[in-house]
DNA sequence: TTGAAAGCGCTAACAA
DNA sequence: TTGTTAGCGCTTTCAA
């Protein structure tokens, strides 16, 4: 690893002036011809700053801590860390995962990331949560990713489940559906909320009369099959709009032991969770892909600008919205990664 | 963030007789009294060795870096990104991920954790594969997690790819089925090798010849769906083990399809990529999860036993390994990680 | 048995 | 415009 020093002696001048041109410091204070010539020197000695060294005198590493309970179970979690990945390299910035999962106490991953110096963190849940941010991250900058910060204090970056179900649903519409029927979680969610507006401001503005009956919420694996298959003898709906994959593979087993096919015989757009549905069983699908990959980015991106408070535009942004493809488009389709902005912000 | 000069200070010592006893290296050069008060001061004042600071002088961080260009597709990354957390953890080591996936390039995440001091990396694939190593991490000590170095070079942990089918394939037989499939990847693996065999020695331990037509080993979903119907109606087995959670779908569909019950007509025991079976939709079903976070666990493990150079002996393990469940256990269970050792080992 | 001192690579205040 | 210097927190000789 070649050093400031080594850099400084072969072209000839001081640590100080090399530490200058290299933060880009030199503005004014460094003639230009030298600055070059350094900068010329590092290119050909391939100098890499250390950021240990320079951590220790700026209290600051470039490092972003991602933290999560569920990287374990659900891939979601990959697509979130890409995201976060990318534009944290993007910025200059490493990113430290840790998974309190499995038994490991929160708090002794975030001790682990504070001694390690971590800039800020990324709070992340893996489906859009009322959340409360431990404690221990209340005097570091934060943001929640796919969650919601119960006092409304912390900024997060959420998916616009709204636009997700309304979208999928006048999707279904134009596909010339007519029973459009909802199958969701029963659980309180904000996602559940947010999607069954969705669906039923889509419904309404098609001129559907927004109809309980076509709405079933399950959450048990045992008795969802059940009150899916009941509906489905009871409604005859021939559209689907599915809360994830596990929802709509009921509807998949219902269809099966119907002789029915989908794609065909009734449609169906489901939010794809595990990506088996898509990737692996039925490509030719319509489904719905979570922007996870986009909150992630956003987010990171966001606590860089609160680490280094500059303002978000300062970034250069990758396109992160596409429209709803034809029924019968390739999928995934990402869409909606809605960033909100509120509250304010801790400071170290 | 206390310091060790506090703490010298408070006790009344110098900081290098702080250091001596912090890092255990007292015996015998610091007074037994002395010793215990620094260290009861520590306590006290909540002291936690500086990384940064730490390895600026011995050039070792105790930081770990995970390489995997998958994890944002699949789920299985979470469980070993996990498990060669908490080894590392348990080691007082910190992991890195970075995911070389969606076009950033290797080489520069690789640098950039060479930068950030990684001691040593894992290269992770998520289903064992023959895989070539990267250049630049020629000279690092590095462990493959389940996959394959193509110069049988470096130190590797995978599952035990034979076992879990033999084991599976016997669980069938003693569950008294009579005509069990097997269905497969056509694209070559290790995995599929392994398995195979497994399969067929099972069969063959239990006095059914080894029937080719009950082999169906597929690819693309589209055909896979037919290929596996087919043989389906043509042989009528009643038994089937299946290489992942896509292939035991095919099966479940050609079920549904025929108005046959699982886990009551037929029996499956599959391999669940995913999760989503398991723990979604048919928590009933037999099925078996790779040893992922085993794998990590042994894998950093490892890493670090190379890195520190001192035997794997010394270190704690858990247990890794269970029996086949009864057929109706709650699943999934955890079978069969072999930790292979061979070849040298690169180091710095 | 202990402490003083040097130095890891870097930044930044200050002096020249 | 440049260099000198001090010091971030720690480890590790070396001398006392």
């Amino acid at each position: 690893m070649t050093t400031m020093k080594e850099i400084a002696q072969q072209t000839g001048v001081s640590v100080s002036t090399v530490s200058l041109v290299m933060n880009h410091h030199d503005e004014g204070r460094v003639k230009a011809e030298v600055a070059s010539r350094v900068r010329e020197t590092a290119r050909r000695l391939g100098y890499k700053v250390n950021p240990m060294a320079r951590s220790l005198r700026t209290n600051s590493t470039r490092i972003l801590g991602f933290i999560s309970d569920e990287v374990a179970t659900t891939p979601y979690a990959g697509g979130m860390i890409l995201g976060a990945q990318s534009a944290a390299s993007q910025l200059g910035y490493m990113l430290i995962t840790v998974s309190t999962d499995g038994g490991m106490k929160e708090d002794d991953e975030i001790e682990a990331l504070k001694r390690y110096g971590a800039d800020g963190f990324l709070y992340a849940e893996m489906s859009n949560r009322v959340t409360d941010v431990p404690e221990k991250l209340r005097d570091y900058p934060v943001v929640l990713t796919d969650a919601t910060d119960r006092n409304g204090a912390i900024p997060s970056v959420e998916p616009d489940e709204f636009s997700i179900a309304y979208d999928a649903t006048t999707h279904l519409v134009q596909a010339g559906c007519r029973r459009i029927a909802y199958i969701g979680c029963s659980r309180p969610m904000i996602a559940q909320d947010g999607r069954l507006a969705g669906y039923r401001a889509a419904m309404e503005e098609a001129g559907k009369r927004y109809d309980e009956n076509l709405v079933v919420n399950v959450l048990e694996p045992k008795s969802a099959l059940q009150a899916v298959s009941d509906m489905f003898d009871r409604e005859q709906p021939d559209g689907f709009f599915c809360f994830n994959d596990a929802r709509a593979w009921y509807v998949y087993e219902c269809a099966a032991r119907r002789g029915l096919t989908i794609g065909k015989d009734i449609s169906v757009v489901g939010v794809d969770n595990h990506r088996v549905f898509a990737e692996t069983l039925y490509p030719q699908l319509t489904t719905v892909e979570l922007p996870h990959f986009e909150m992630g980015f956003w987010a990171a991106a966001k606590l860089v600008s609160i680490i280094e408070d500059r303002p978000l535009d300062d970034f250069v942004w990758p396109k992160t919205t596409a429209p709803m493809p034809p029924i019968d488009a390739p999928i995934p389709a990402k869409i909606h990664c809605t960033l909100l902005e509120k509250g304010s912000v801790a400071r170290r």
